[in-house]
DNA sequence: CGCTAATTGTTAGCACGCAAGTATTTTGTA
DNA sequence: TACAAAATACTTGCGTGCTAACAATTAGCG
């Protein structure tokens, strides 16, 4: 089986290509892919904890804090202390981030139209459908009493 | 629009994911995904150039240099000067590496099978036949006369 | 021949993304 | 109340991917 007929080189190569196209529409604003998302988040949903961030995301805490000590570092986001469980922080938008919060929701639309500008609704309906359930899977390991070595890191 | 129907956000996550599925794989012969896709791709073709590996896997090479180095380290793969062009390298499987790329072969058939198991024939088609198409994307960035900052990096 | 291009691989620095471990705090239970 | 367990965020270390800059070599052209 040829390495570029493996299903996983297909999908880790698309992924990049559209986080390649995405950062480059969001370069302007002085920020990547990710910060982006998480700032398009936070226009949704503001005073969240990093958990919930996490989870919206879907990726780890650790993740979660390195890009916001960088959106913080940017005065764009704020951390906040939560008052009644101390353990948690909340996190906002600062005035600034508001705005950029804005100015990549309009991106997105314009960057998602303009990227699937060459495929058909039905092409970008079944595609849709299929990239949601691939990201959903969940094969889990079969653990039957063994010590699991636990998954490497890496994207491809 | 929520960042969970940004169509970068869904290209991404579902890369990720196919990635951890991946990697779950070939942790069993002490490999990552890449290092994995590496072996693939030289047991189809031997003693060739840093910049053509990278050409196959869509890496750049400086991507290259760090992948080969962990995989020479583990005696998998040798680098060999060439000899008409004293700039170029030749890659070589070891016999350790050329064990370990049938391995890789093996499991690739198998994890593909596997992976894709609940998509039905015409699902499989429609899901390569895109993919396809989203990693050759190639939005030229239009640069007229200005001097073009470069693309950020960042994967979401 | 001699000078400039272009090519080849490497290094350095950054941003993700993950697992594993730590510190603090809260919660559940005896 | 006291103690174990869970939750929350952070830190560390690693692998991957990128751009930019670099040294070495080759190729092209006057």
């Amino acid at each position: 089986m040829n390495v570029e007929d493996c299903i996983f080189f297909q999908l880790a190569k698309a992924g990049l290509a559209g986080a390649r196209y995405w950062n480059e529409q969001v370069a302007a604003l002085g920020l990547t892919a990710s910060q982006a998302m998480v700032l398009n988040a936070l226009r949704d949903e503001d005073g969240v904890s990093v958990h919930r961030l996490g989870d919206r995301l879907r990726v780890t805490g650790a993740t979660m804090t390195g890009l916001l000590d960088r959106l913080e570092a940017m005065d764009l986001i704020q951390r906040k202390p939560h008052l009644q469980d101390r353990r948690a922080i909340e996190i906002f938008l600062t005035p600034a981030g508001r705005a950029a919060s804005e100015a990549t929701s309009a991106l997105a639309i314009a960057a998602n139209r303009t990227f699937l500008a060459d495929y058909s609704l039905e092409e970008q309906t079944a595609l849709r459908g299929l990239l949601k359930r691939l990201a959903q899977t969940e094969h889990q390991t079969d653990d039957p009493g063994g010590t699991g070595p636990g998954a490497r890191k890496g994207d491809l």
